[in-house]
Formats: C-alpha cells, sequence, structure tokens
RNA sequence: GGGCGUGUAGCACAGCUGGAUAAUGCACCGGCCUCCUAAGCCGGAGAUCGCGGGUUCGAAUCCUGCCGCGCCCGCCA
C-alpha cells in the first residue's frame, strides 16, 4: 500500500538506523502484507538477523519501539520476527475521501501504441480468437484509465495466401458449389445469414476443402499463387478484388467486436508496406548486415543464431523470386508504429512466439527496440481443441447471444416487475460483461478450457457480481439525491470506532491503484478483474453494515465512503468494458 | 529430437521479483429477506502446491532431473 508506505517508510528506517545500521535495502523489504488480518505492510526482521546479531523476534520487538506514533498508523506489531503495520482507518477514510486516489497517478504521459486482434479477414470470431481482442481491449482500457494515452490498433492482413484464397473461391465458386463441397458440414446457422463474416467463410472452407483434392488442387494453387505473387508485388487491381472479398468480412467481424465494446483508432493495411517502398528499402539494408546469407536459389536469411536465437536459426525474410514474406512486412511496420509512439505492446497467440523472436531480434540489429509482447495460449474447449476444420468451435456471435439470454431469463425470474425493453437492456449489458469477464479473468498465458457452465454463471465471482455491487451504490445514490435537504447530515466527522465491513473497504480502496500500476506496467489484466472483485465484496460487505439512509436521514460519511466506491467500481469497470449499469 | 510455456482442493483458477495459517468462484453442508436490490451476506467441510533432488533461517515461488499437457521449429500467414 503506497499511500502508506510513503508515510511510514522514513519511520522504519530511522527506527533501523537507532540499531545501528544504515543502507539496508528497507524500501524493498517493506512490502504488503501477504495476510490482510495480519496488517497492511509488512517488514521480515529475518534478514536482519546477521547483521545485528539478534534474533528477528527481538529484532522485530525493538524495531516495534522504536517506531513513534504517526497519523497513519493504527497499529505498530511485531509477531513471530515479522514487524506488520496497520494503517489507521479514520486517517485513510480522510486521505481517500480527500481525492489521495486522484493524485498518485503518474506524471510523465506516454503514448503507447497497443496492436491487438489483427486476425485474418477470413471468418467470424470463435472465443478463442476473441481472446486477443478481449485481452487487447482491456489493457487499451487499462492504460487509458492509468492516464495513458493510447491507440489501439488492427493490422490488416489484406494481401498473401489466406486472403487470395478468400478471393478466388468468391470468383470462381458459386453458392451452389460451396453447399455440395460442404454437404458432410454442419449447416451455417440461419441466425447470421445477414452477415456476411458467416457467410463469405463458407466459401474459404469450400476452396481449402479444394485444395486438397488430388486433381483440382494443381489449377487452383497455380491461380492462387499468381493472385499472392501479384498482391506481394504491389498489384492494385489484385489489391482492389482481395479488398472487396475481405472488407464485408472484417465488417461482420468489427461488429460482434462492437457488441463487446471492443472498437479500434486506426486500421492499417499490411499491403501500405509493399506499396509505398518501405519493404523493399528494408529488404535492401537487411542484405547489407552482417549477419546476412543467401541461400542457392537468392532468397536471403538472416542468422540469427549469432544473436542468440535457438533452435532453427535461419530467418528469411526474402524469397528466391526477390519477393517479402509476412515476417518482412512485420518489421517494416513495426518501424513506422516505432516513428509515431514511445511504447509499442503486441497481443498475440502463443503460436507466433517464435516470430515474434524473429522481428524483435532483427529490430535490434537495426538498432531499435523490440515492442512488449502478451502472448496469450489458446482456449480449448472440454472436448478438446477449437478448430474450425473439425467444426468443435464456439462462435462468438452464439455465445453472446446464449449469454443474453440466459441473462434474460435470470432477470425476469429476479424483477418480474420489469418491462421487456428493460429487460433486454439489462440481458445484453450482462451478457458481454460476463463473456469478457470470464476470459479476461485468467491470466493469459495460461490455456484454459471453455465451459459454457463457467461463461453463463452470473454469481460471485463474475461480471455481475460486480454490476450489482455498483448497482446497489447507484440505488442509494438515487434515494439520497432525492431526499430533502435537511434529512441530509452536512457535517463530515468520522467517527472513532468503524465497522468492520467499513474498514475492509477502506482498505480495498488504499490497495487500488497499487493495484492499477502494476496491471498497466506488466500487462496482467487478470489482477485487475480480481482487484474489482474484491472491492464488489467489500462493498457488500460495508452494504451489510453501514446503513446509509437509516430511518430516512443520511450519514453523511458513510454516504461519501458510498459514492468514492461508486466512482471507483464505475471506472472499474469501465477499464475491464464492463457495462456500469445503474440499476439491474 | 530442440526451443518456449504450463501442471495448485471434485472442477475452474489466483498467488510464483522466496517469507507467518496457500486466496477466490462453482459444486457440497448449515444459517440470514416485517430494514438502502438475497445476481447478496455469514459460517462449515475440502490441498502430500505433478514427482525426486538441491540452494536457504525459510520454497507453491529459485536451481536441477524426470513425468503429463499446450504451442512452435515453412523461401505459409
Amino acid at each position: 500500500m503506497q499511500l502508506l508506505k510513503q508515510q511510514i517508510l522514513p519511520l522504519v528506517e530511522e527506527a533501523i538506523a537507532s540499531l545501528g545500521k544504515t543502507n539496508l535495502p528497507v524500501e524493498n523489504m517493506l512490502q504488503p502484507s501477504r495476510e490482510l488480518d495480519q496488517g497492511d505492510l509488512t517488514l521480515p526482521c529475518f534478514p536482519f538477523a546477521k547483521v545485528f546479531k539478534m534474533p528477528p523476534a527481538a529484532i522485530a520487538d525493538a524495531l516495534a519501539s522504536a517506531i513513534p506514533e504517526h497519523e497513519a498508523l493504527g497499529e505498530v506489531l511485531a509477531t513471530n520476527g515479522y514487524l506488520n503495520f496497520r494503517i489507521s482507518p479514520q486517517w485513510l477514510a480522510s486521505q481517500l475521501l480527500e481525492g489521495a486516489m486522484d493524485t498518485i497517478h503518474e506524471v510523465s504521459k506516454r503514448s503507447v501504441l497497443i496492436e491487438h486482434t489483427s486476425a485474418n479477414p477470413n471468418g467470424p470470431f470463435h472465443v478463442g480468437r476473441a481472446r486477443n481482442a478481449i485481452l487487447g481491449d482491456t489493457l487499451v482500457r487499462l492504460h487509458r484509465l492509468w492516464g495513458h494515452e493510447v491507440t489501439a490498433e488492427y493490422y490488416v492482413d489484406d494481401m498473401g495466401k489466406q486472403v487470395a484464397v478468400l478471393a478466388w473461391a468468391l470468383e470462381h465458386l458459386s453458392q451452389t458449389d460451396v453447399e455440395s463441397l460442404l454437404h458432410d458440414r454442419e449447416a451455417s446457422n440461419p441466425t447470421w445469414e445477414g452477415k456476411a463474416d458467416h457467410q463469405r467463410v463458407r466459401w474459404y472452407q469450400a476452396a481449402q476443402k479444394l485444395r486438397q483434392d488430388e486433381d483440382e488442387a494443381p489449377a487452383i494453387e497455380k491461380a492462387i499463387g499468381e493472385l499472392v505473387h501479384a498482391s506481394e508485388n504491389g498489384n492494385e487491381d489484385v489489391l482492389q478484388a482481395f479488398e472487396d472479398a475481405y472488407q464485408p468480412v472484417l465488417d461482420g467481424m468489427l461488429e460482434t467486436l462492437g457488441r463487446l465494446g471492443i472498437q479500434f483508432d486506426r486500421f492499417t493495411k499490411e499491403s501500405r508496406f509493399v506499396t509505398n517502398g518501405d519493404v523493399g528499402d528494408l529488404m535492401d539494408e537487411l542484405g547489407a548486415l552482417e549477419i546476412n546469407g543467401v541461400a542457392d536459389n537468392g532468397a536471403q536469411y538472416l542468422d540469427l543464431g549469432a544473436r542468440g536465437l535457438k533452435g532453427k536459426t535461419e530467418f528469411f525474410y526474402r524469397r528466391g523470386d526477390g519477393s517479402s514474406l509476412y515476417a518482412t512486412r512485420d518489421i517494416a511496420y513495426h518501424r513506422w508504429k516505432w516513428s509515431m509512439s514511445n511504447e509499442l505492446i503486441n497481443v498475440l497467440g502463443e503460436d507466433h512466439k517464435l516470430q515474434a523472436q524473429q522481428v524483435g531480434l532483427t529490430l535490434e540489429e537495426l538498432g531499435q527496440e523490440r515492442p512488449e509482447v502478451v502472448f496469450y495460449s489458446f482456449i480449448k474447449l472440454p472436448e478438446g481443441k477449437m478448430s474450425t476444420r473439425q467444426g468443435n468451435v464456439v462462435f462468438m456471435d452464439d455465445l453472446l447471444e446464449e449469454a443474453k439470454a440466459q441473462a434474460a431469463k435470470v432477470v425476469s425470474e429476479l424483477r418480474p416487475d420489469y418491462e421487456q425493453e428493460t429487460i433486454h437492456q439489462i440481458a445484453e449489458a450482462v451478457g458481454t460483461s460476463a463473456v469478457r469477464f470470464n476470459i479476461i479473468n485468467v491470466s493469459p498465458e495460461k490455456g484454459f478450457s471453455f465451459r459454457w457452465e463457467d461463461a453463463l454463471s452470473f454469481e460471485s465471482g463474475s461480471a455481475p457480481f460486480i454490476m450489482y455491487s455498483h448497482s446497489r451504490a447507484c440505488s442509494i445514490h438515487r434515494r439520497v439525491s432525492s431526499l430533502k435537504a435537511s434529512d441530509v447530515d452536512n457535517g463530515l466527522s468520522i467517527p472513532d470506532e468503524l465497522p468492520p465491513g467499513l474498514v475492509d473497504l477502506l482498505r480495498v480502496l488504499g490497495r487500488h491503484n497499487d493495484c492499477l500500476r502494476k496491471v498497466v506496467h506488466e500487462h496482467r489484466p487478470h489482477l485487475f478483474a480480481e482487484q474489482l472483485l474484491h472491492l464488489a465484496n467489500g462493498y457488500n460487505a460495508f452494504y451489510r453494515d453501514c446503513y446509509i439512509i437509516d430511518e430516512g436521514k443520511v450519514n453523511q460519511f458513510f454516504y461519501q465512503v458510498s459514492e468514492l466506491a461508486r466512482s471507483v467500481l464505475r471506472k472499474g469497470m469501465v477499464g475491464l468494458g464492463i457495462t456500469p449499469l445503474e440499476t439491474m
């Protein structure tokens, strides 16, 4: 808890100096207490044992009696060799109500470019692919909450084989061809009939199937190869045909993301770096590097083994025919990104780890920094891997519909008096928020299993739990606002005795910005999800212990605390992409 | 075969820049609506932290060797 640490660090350092030593790394050792019932900050005294030639417990005792009284300190207790500091709840309350939470953000404003999602525009999002978007968008929101200037960017893969396949299929296959090729597959869900991502992915899948066919394949491969080649040489007609093929698909995908509250500030097309000459210049520069190598057919690569890469060390950036590769364009893209921002963050699936290494090492070779990368593992289904080919995927659109339907069922049971329109609004907010939370709640590097049961859980440990606490605070706000001024006690005095639920809430609030700081710097949004759960939990306990409106009179102190919690909850929810409903 | 990641209660997961009784949710058992929304609150039970060594006053956390799972090792994207 930084709030307390700032106050007492000098006291602790003096106390240690009084035992005869200075220059010990006290600042790092004074840490947030592991066990919250022990206190707020803890100084383990074991490492001091050798220095002072005393048992740790005796050191803790000596330090405890050497710490002077301080307004911020509730109690200082030495137990089992630990020196525990408990914050004064009254002091904490006064600090928080005076706006302590608004003032401790960093002064320097950074401009951060976060690239996420960047999925190939060839079909609808399934839950696995959507993890990228949810993670990325949450990072965008949390950085903004922290005060950074953020650009959210989608890198559009508008050239290369995947789009070529789609464009070829749309040009050469009729609807009848497609459906007969896919006769053994599940039909597409009629709900999404008007959505181009669900429609056109059938053409893509049909073409993929044809490419497996021995008789058909050679001619198709030749045609697609020509398209790819033309796109990589910047052929404008071909690029235009590609765009006509993928743009409706991309629009459909973005519609899904929009429902989740995910938006982008900029779309940058991959072909841009080919047509403007950046890729060509880049390849010339790479060719002049010391670690450059040339294959028999003229293809070029960098030997990154010389720069510490293990395994396969040759990184090819230029084909034998002189054209560029995906990673080459990615490097050109990164140099362009660096020209605009002082921090780059990419969100990538774990399958891109090697590629990210190659891009990063090459950027360093060119004298540029490497971007920070947040990798995530794939979401599995209980039946196994999520795979479009095998048909065992959960589409985001289907999940969102199901979540909304479940939520609507719960709302109409819980609030029978609500009108249909209200129920739908609440259900949409609850459904989308729950889906986001269920995914962001898990640390990115962990591959987790998607289960409908969890995704549609609206109880403790879910987004609706947080939303519910927030709506309680809103309800109180509305009631107080509607009271006559004479019923509101204007004096703000903090009582000597505070109920436990209130103290817990204050302490959660006191830790809130510590958590946000960590999350923003270490790119670990799941910890912020946990913090909001604690906050909601804390608010519920406070709500239980403290009657804000009692017998028609408002307790001003309680009300101020409730209002602070309401505001922190609301901002935090926005930070996670949870809709802050005022009633539910 | 090599590289990277992961393995924590029946299930799903926090904690992993070493610190005191391993946190949370689901499921399970018991209690709380004449009082600001019970999508809530309180209590209970449930864990050889994958297995074996090592470093340390102290290891879920660091090192090492096994084992399981995932991803990668294309002049694809």
